[in-house]
DNA sequence: ATAATTTGGTTTATAACATAAACCGCTTTA
DNA sequence: TAAAGCGGTTTATGTTATAAACCAAATTAT
């Protein structure tokens, strides 16, 4: 009978974080978009990019393709349904803590 | 001339963790809340709770005061308005990241 | 040619952080 | 008066974010 009053739904981990989300925030918008501009857009560092879009690949939020533009090397990325799903409910969710009135 | 192209603002990082942020939440919406209301509509344990309203605390996002009800010990937390202004730039800023227009 | 620099990243070492477990003093109950 | 519960705090540990170091290929300078 423990009534555990949760009144704030937990943030997803892989969003909550400053750079994937912004990562995912310009994904969203855009068809793709690649590693050197995601890293000028946001101001990341390089090793710190690649990290995050590691994670955000490997849980499917979003596909990394990798081809050349000419003869270097390009890391282009693209947001997946489930990636667009999950920052979906990451807003919904977190406009409980801030306040905001869902919609 | 390195146009750093920065286009997302940094979150303030005392904010963006999700018990405080829960924490804030509750309380820019009331006068004052003790810790044993603010644990229960958390979830959070008692340990987690305690270090971070001592560091919303030492920021002076809220002020804490040390009271008793009957013989118990009670923790009481205020908003401070350096809090309440924290809180509302958190929430603009992040408005950049979730794609919700200003206001 | 080849040495030095730049580009486009990845790997790894470290610092910061969140969290739970262990603990503590006081109070209530058995 | 022993045991259990309440209201927390302290500390130990695992996780996470981040930068530093690194690497291969391409470009530029000598």
């Amino acid at each position: 009978m423990e009534e555990k009053q949760k009144t704030f739904k937990p943030l997803d981990p892989l969003l909550h974080s400053e750079l994937r989300l912004a990562v995912m925030s310009i994904l969203i918008g855009v068809d793709e978009a690649d590693f050197v501009y995601i890293k000028s857009q946001t101001g990341a560092t390089a090793g710190n990019l690649s990290v995050q879009i590691d994670k955000l690949s490997a849980a499917w939020y979003i596909e990394v393709e990798k081809t050349f533009r000419g003869k270097k090397t390009c890391t282009i990325c693209r947001i997946t349904d489930k990636g667009r799903n999950a920052f979906a409910e990451y807003v919904e969710t977190l406009k409980q803590y801030l306040q905001i009135p869902k919609g």
